[in-house]
Parts: structure tokens; C-alpha cells; sequence
DNA sequence: GATGAATGAGCGTTCATTCAT
DNA sequence: AATGAATGAACGCTCATTCAT
């Protein structure tokens, strides 16, 4: 649906829309698949019907290429969630994220190229990825996340205890693996089941940010009887 | 500090420990930093002092040189950490976790080559990493979270309210974000300092898996009059 | 100024004169700078304000083009100089040669194209080009340069004790590299400094050209004694 | 002829001197032949009778192979000719010179890696080289070429009334020049063949440099009267 | 008459892996 | 037990050239 661009080289703008959609969605699916060292360029000319170097008269070189369908994809999701953080009150906080994971998770359903290109966009782990063109995604959205969560700290909508920098990391790979959980899992689901299911997710995302019940000492698991359990059988690594 | 194998192939375990120890650190700073596709076995043959052509000797391919990384280094984490699940009650619960996670940060913090080796285990993204050995990984470790998670939510100390599957991905999931967080600062930390930066963490963690807080509706965003407040400026992407 | 083909496609020669001259220029400039082989088309049709791909429409193919080049500068070159050899007595024949020259440096001087299509004319090694389209040129040149030449030596304006083949190689490259040294300094110089420049090349190119100053033999490297010097320092590699 | 590098990785010189030899060989052919854009390398590889890849063991890059080849050239010739500069006399002076053109041609003539790698040498116009490779030796050699005619100006042997940059530039390109002439007709002959043909070269070589004869004044093309030809035939681009 | 779009052939380079010793 | 040497398969990218309009 309607891509602008300014990434890649301004021809790709004056494809049609059918050819454009056919590039992205298969960039993505690749992309998304194998990372961006992984993905191979001619999987990715073969997937969309076009020859191979042709990318090369559409894009700089792998990299933008890469950078294009991220671009779309962070601009698909933002379009619907022009979320204005100053507008947001105590009370419309949570309700208003949890309206655009919704929809968010609805257009992914709906637009299976956003679906790849998402894919994507929730893949690159913090810190080590395969490349800067990720690397640099993933600075954006997590300058995002600190704006989004500072926000929230002002309105004592997220908790306040921790180091910041933790609660974007740890919010940030929470909301990633939920999404992509998710994202695995839409595929068959209408838009209503995929409702539902960002509903719950984003409820438990929730308690991982707000503020702890008061009155509770995390650290006095206190209370209630044991109950002495079975022999053992597993090992836990924590780290 | 002495590997036992069962991966490679067994010559590997007939090197002195010394030798094994530097192929096993160079491949772990490797593949840590460069992921399982982007590491390059002549980088680790240098680092590790040994001819490029001999790993094929110890191991039968470059996934099984990532393997045997991966298993000593979960070995080694497992070892302090052999919690018996059957035996934990409700009050034990999370205190022994939190003392496993304090316990294994600070072994990475002592000892570089584990620390290398934990970035590589907590980098995999489930589902969609570089090649099938990661993967394998994050299933074995899923596996353990599974069990784990079912254990706390039968004696209570975790969330019930929530697909079971969820949760895992997404405890599994933060813990791999905010172990790479602490990972990435201990460098400078004493096991003091490690320890109590694994306090802060694991209170945030567990306050994600808790059961929420009797008498609280999340979803009732409730009460009190919005503020209208100043002109937009940010758009946030959801999924 | 003027191009008359018969060279390119005979369509080249219905463009009007400004584009007809632009083309020339950009791929004059092109040539010069980075060879046959690594002079890139799309740039000239950058340069040139034409498509890429309408060169096929005025020219064969790459080769013509640079052919087309080539020949609009000889004729430019020969225009000023359509040295009647057979005209010239002892007396004329260096004068003349050296008028040539000074003009036609002059001209380079003026016409900015020229000059570029100058330094790509002089810059063909010969035997060993880039490409067959130089080499021709090559050839084509040497046969002027041989006809020069031998109608210099029946003048006695030449000299006659060296094999006239290697005369004119050695001739021919000397010419080529002063005036690939000319031009690459008279950006800067007037039509005055060009036409001084001109001289002292000429000179020296004369002087080579000479016949023999009489009653020296060159091979007794005769007489005096030997003073021994100092230490040694250099090597020289002679071929 | 033993070859000794600290250009190339230092695999190369343990490499059995027959292939050292074949491959610098084949280089030298291919880069003498085509340039150094032009060169490709599984040509190299296959007249090497070495596998494509096989030179990223030995070699950098194309550009480490190359220059490998021409020093492997400039130290076989150098090597032979050691001059030192400041021992020459006026009287020994072009004796020397001409001693060494004709040794090393002579060599050229005897291992036919260096002829090719000598055409090679010589083939790089000043200026407008393929790449940075040749340019870096042009450069080389012209300092060489400089301190020669510096020590001859300083003898009374190479003539004074010319900017030496432009003497420089000169003499290079007609020793380029003839030498390349030269080693495109030395492949019949044998060694005396050589050396008389040197001679010859190396005279007008010679006459070239020398100071010109006293009492002539080049300008005045004086005397006799002109004796008016037939009609003309040829023009006579100059520059 | 002119050009945007598309492509095939080919090149340099990388790297896991095997061979021979 | 160990490794230097060699290589095949693959990939990103360039560029002259052609196709369709």
C-alpha cells in the first residue's frame, strides 16, 4: 500500500506499485529469514520476478536495499500510531499503546509483506548484529522506546526504580520477542484472533513496566508454607 | 577450567586442557561477536594458536566447533546452577534463582572466556538466527525455561493468567536482553559490583513472571481526568 | 566546432552542433582520464546530458564512440596542418613542423575538448593498448609519423643511420610523451606561454631527430682519465 | 632466478622456485598483455596452472600480485646494474649506461618471464595508468630516471638547456619506449642479436640526452633555397 | 528521436572444507 | 598429531548492451 520513498535511488518511487510491492515483500521475507549477511540477493531477484542486477539500478547495493523495506516497514507501523506522547494522560497511557499494538498486529495480518519486513524489524538483537543497516534500526527504535518510556516514567505510568537504561533494553527485547511470537502465530488467525492475542501479550508486557504494587517487598519471598517436592532432574543455567 | 565432551569429535578431549581452552575462548569471542554465519574460522584458528586445517581434526564442521562452545559453556553454567526443581517450594522459588543468576554472573565475570561464550548463548534470537546449530540451542534452552516456568506456576510464584508458551518466549526473551545488558558492563565490575547489578535486574524480571497483583484490572485504565497537553511530535510503531 | 563524420552512425552527424560537441567532450574528457577500458559510459551520458542508452542510436558501440573521438580530433589537429610533405625542402621542414606544433597546441590551449581528446590521441602506448580501438590509432599515426619521417630523411632533415622503424617508434613516443607534458601544463598558460612551451619541446624533439652533428663519433667514449668518486648509493635498472 | 619478496604474503617465497616462476610468468604475460584492469585473473590462474582462489593465499589482492611481478622485474634488472652514480666520470658515464641496456636486455632475452614483466614495466604511460599500482612505479622510476640525468647534467654528459622535469619526462618515455620496442623483436634473436641492437637503440637514445652541438643554432634552419614540391597528400596532426 | 528499464556475462574476492604429508 | 597448500562454490557488484515504448 502507497510506499514513499527516500531511500534508494528516487526510481524505485516510479515503479509500480505491483513491482514495488513484489521487490519489498521479498527483500522482507528473505531479510527476514536469514539475516542480512544471510540473504542472498538472487534469491531475493528470483522471489520478486526480477533479474538480479537490476537491484542495481533501483538501490545503491545491498544495504539499501535492506534500508527500504525497513524504512517501509517502521513507516507502515508508524502511519497508524502517530502516537503524540505530550497529549498522553495517566489515564490514556497504556490504553492508547495497547490500541496501536493492536492495530499494529492487524495490518501485519492483513499485509503479509509487513508481516516479513516486521519479521525483520523485531530481529536484529540489540547490539550484535549482522551489519550497521540493522545496528542502525535498532538505534532508532530504541531512541523511540526511551522517549515513549521516559513519557510514561512523568506520568507515573512505568515504573521508576530501575535504571532507565535497563528498562528500554529489557522492554524493548520483551515487546521484540512478543512480537515476533506473535508474528509466527497470526498466519492463520483472523483480524479478530489476532486482536485477542495482542491483547494478552501486551498485558503481560504491561506488568513488566508498571510501577510495582506498592506495599509489595520484591525481595522477601516471604509468606506461605513450602511444600518439600520430588527428587530433581533439570540444571539452570541463568546466564 | 576442565571440559568434558561429548560433542566433537573425541580427540578433542584427549588435548591438554590448556590447548582446549584457547580454542574454546577464540571460538566463543568469535562466534560471540560475529554470530554463527559472520565468524570466521581462520580468525579463531589465529587467535587460538592453532593451524586452520586442525579443527577439522577435533571437530567435524564449523557447527559443531559453535556446539561445543555452546556446551561448555551451558555445562559450566548449569554446574553451580543444578537446581532441582521438584524440591523448590514457593518460599525458595525465586530466592534460588536470584542466587543462580548472581552466581553465574559473577563466574563470567571471572572467567573471559564464559563471558564471551554466555553473550553467544543469550544472542540467538528464537526462531531466526544464522543457521540451525543457534537454533538447536534456544530449543534446549526453552526446554529448561518451560520446565521451570510450569514449576513456579505450580507452586504459585508465577502467573498462570497467561499462555504458558507466551510467558516462555517472553521470560526467555527479556532474560537474554537484560543478560547481555549485564554482560556488556561487567567488564569493569567486580563480582560485587556484577552481584548487585544481577539484584536489579532479576527484580525487574521477576516482577514480569509474578501473578499480577490481586484486585488490580489492568484493564480498566479508569478514573481521573486526561490533561490536555502540548503539541505532537513523535509517531511509535507497535509491532 | 564543425564535425564532419563518417565515422558513428551517419545519424550522429544530424544532431545539432552543441550536442554533437557536448558528447564529444564528455567522452573525450572520459577516454583521456581513465582509458578505454575504464572509461564508464554511463558517466559520459552523465557529462553529456544524454541518455546511456542513446549512444546506441548514434554509435555502434563504445569502441565507435571513442573512435568517433579519436577522429574528430585528428581532423581537428590535421586541419591547421595539411603539410604538403612533398612541398617541403630542407630549408622548411623543421620550420614548418615546428609552426604545426605551435599551433596546434594552441589550439588545445583554446578548445577545451581538444585538449582532452588530445591527451587520449597522445596517450595509447603503442602495441599494448587498452583495447583495438587505440591501437588502430596507433597505427594510423605511426603511418603519418613513418611518411614524415623518411620524407625528412630525403631532405637530409633526418637522420639516416638508425633503422627507420625504430626512428619512428622512438620519435612517435617522444612526441607523444612532450605533448602529453604540454598539455597536462598549459591550463594555465595564455596562447603566448602555449606557443614558448612549444619551442623548447620542439627542440629537444629536433635535436633527436637530427642528424648526427658530423666528425663525432659517438662510440668512442674516448679520452680522459677516470676520477674515482665517492661511495656508491644507486642502482639502475636500464631495461 | 631466485626470487626474494617482502611484497606478497610471505607464503609466496616458500613456494618452489618452478612455481614462483610460473606464476610470476603468467602475470607478468596477462598484466604485460592487458593492463592491469584489463588482467584477469583465472587467466593468470589458469596459464599458472593454479586454481583461481589459490592466489588469496599468496597475494593480498590483484594490485599485491602485480606489483609482486614488477619488483620481482626491477630487482632482476636492478641487479645486474648497480651503478653508482657517483663513481661515473664524464668518459664513463655513457659507457656505463649503455653497458647495463644491453646486459639487461640480454636478460630479457634469456628468461622470457622478464621479458614479459620488462613490457610490463614499461608499458605504464606517465599519468594515465590503469590503477594505483603502475602509477606507484612510473613514479619510482621516474627518480631513478631524475637522479641519472642529474648526475649526467653534472658531468657535462646529458645536455643543460631544458627544464629537466620536462628532460625527464622525455627520456622516460623514449627508453619506455624503445626498450618496448625492442623486447617485441628480441625473441628471434639471439644474445649478439641483442646486444646489437641496444647498441643502435641506445645511440639515438643517447643522441637525445647529449648536449647539443656547439655553434648550431637550432632556429635558424638557414641556408639554401627551397626547392617547391608536388602537390600534397597528407596532413599532419601535431599535437 | 530518445530513453527508462532490464539483463547477461563476467570479475574479484571470501571462506569452509579437503588433500597430502 | 598437525598443518601448509589448494580449491569449489558462491556472492556482491559493474557495465556494455538490448528491449520496449
Amino acid at each position: 500500500m502507497g510506499y514513499t520513498h527516500d531511500m534508494a535511488l528516487p526510481r524505485f518511487s516510479k515503479l509500480s506499485a505491483d513491482r514495488r510491492h513484489r521487490v519489498i515483500a521479498a527483500a522482507a521475507a528473505e531479510f527476514a529469514a536469514r539475516g542480512f549477511k544471510g540473504a542472498v540477493l538472487s534469491t531475493i531477484a528470483d522471489k520478486s520476478g526480477m533479474g538480479k542486477t537490476s537491484f542495481y539500478y533501483y538501490f545503491a547495493d545491498k544495504a539499501d536495499l535492506c534500508e527500504t523495506v525497513l524504512d517501509e516497514a517502521w513507516r507502515r507501523l508508524s502511519a497508524s500510531a502517530r502516537v503524540e506522547l505530550e497529549k498522553l494522560t495517566a489515564e490514556t497511557f497504556w490504553p492508547t499503546f495497547e490500541k496501536v499494538a493492536r492495530e499494529n498486529l492487524e495490518m501485519c495480518s492483513r499485509e503479509p509483506w509487513l508481516l516479513a519486513a516486521s519479521k525483520l524489524l523485531n530481529r536484529a538483537s540489540p547490539q550484535q548484529s549482522d551489519d550497521t543497516v540493522l545496528d542502525a534500526y535498532q538505534e532508532k527504535r530504541r531512541a523511540w522506546e526511551a522517549a515513549y518510556i521516559s513519557r510514561g516514567q512523568e506520568l507515573g505510568a512505568i515504573r521508576d526504580d530501575v535504571p532507565t537504561d535497563l528498562l528500554v533494553t529489557i522492554s524493548l527485547s520483551a515487546r521484540q520477542a512478543s512480537n515476533l511470537w506473535m508474528l509466527d502465530r497470526i498466519e492463520g488467525l483472523g483480524s479478530e484472533g489476532s486482536s485477542h492475542l495482542a491483547l494478552h501479550v501486551f498485558e503481560i508486557y504491561r506488568s513488566l513496566l508498571s510501577p510495582p504494587a506498592a506495599g509489595i517487598d520484591p525481595h522477601d519471598a516471604d509468606g506461605a508454607a513450602p511444600g518439600a517436592e520430588p527428587p530433581p532432574r533439570r540444571h539452570a543455567p541463568g546466564a
